[in-house]
DNA sequence: TGTATATATAAGTGAATAGTTATATAATAA
DNA sequence: TTATTATATAACTATTCACTTATATATACA
């Protein structure tokens, strides 16, 4: 069962991604639900511009996908990617995020609804 | 069976390691044999202090170990450490670096044995 | 001894990176 | 139409990072 192989430079590649934490942290979030640009920069207390490049590097290696419903964009991980095989054993051992996610329901200020 | 969590500080710091390919492709090797920092010179044809400071900053984080044998050091991942199991399924995942030293047995350049 | 070999460390340099501010685009609402 | 909201992008800046050169330490061997 051991699948495609990555290339060492493209794993290196993803990790490299994966080794900042704001990122990490959006990724595992995204792992488990759908967010928007401005529920991370709530999240993170961070810049808009800030997260948006964030997403567009996860982006660029097709780790996220992203669809708009109106004004807003929601990404979540891309599970088609050839990658997420690679990268699921790792969100997987990392400490659930799902209080960030609460916090925002109970400030009123979750988007994902529509 | 789900153990030791980590915290996204140290995970995201662990992965900013592995994400340089020469460190990723190290510590592959490390997993496998130990290794030698004059061996890493001649496989990755980097200098000297280069490899040093790959080591070190592995070692700072317990992923490797060392041990002296005379004029050398032998490195080898640290499976003691409290985040082998969260390294361990990442470098499972990577191509198989054996050749690399099955090349220096060739040449006759291998240290290992002793 | 003194010389050679293996490794570590310190200081400097250039490139990559994350964040900022400013601006552009796109959708919605008035 | 104009104003507002959400997001993206561009240009700039400060920091981080990998590598270099030079030097120090430690072992082995003559």
């Amino acid at each position: 069962m051991l699948q495609t192989t990555i290339s060492m430079e493209k794993a290196a590649g993803i990790l490299k991604l994966l080794g900042d934490k704001t990122r990490l942290t959006m990724l595992k979030l995204m792992d488990e639900q759908t967010c928007c640009v401005c529920e991370f920069v709530e999240i993170f207390q961070s810049s808009q511009p800030s997260i948006s490049q964030h997403l567009r590097k996860l982006k660029d290696l097709e780790l996220v996908k992203e669809e708009r419903k109106g004004q807003w964009i929601f990404y979540s991980v891309n599970s088609k990617s050839a990658y997420y095989s690679f990268i699921k054993p790792i969100l997987d051992q990392l400490p659930d995020q799902d209080d960030k996610l609460k916090e925002l329901e109970e400030k009123g200020i979750r988007i994902s609804c529509c």
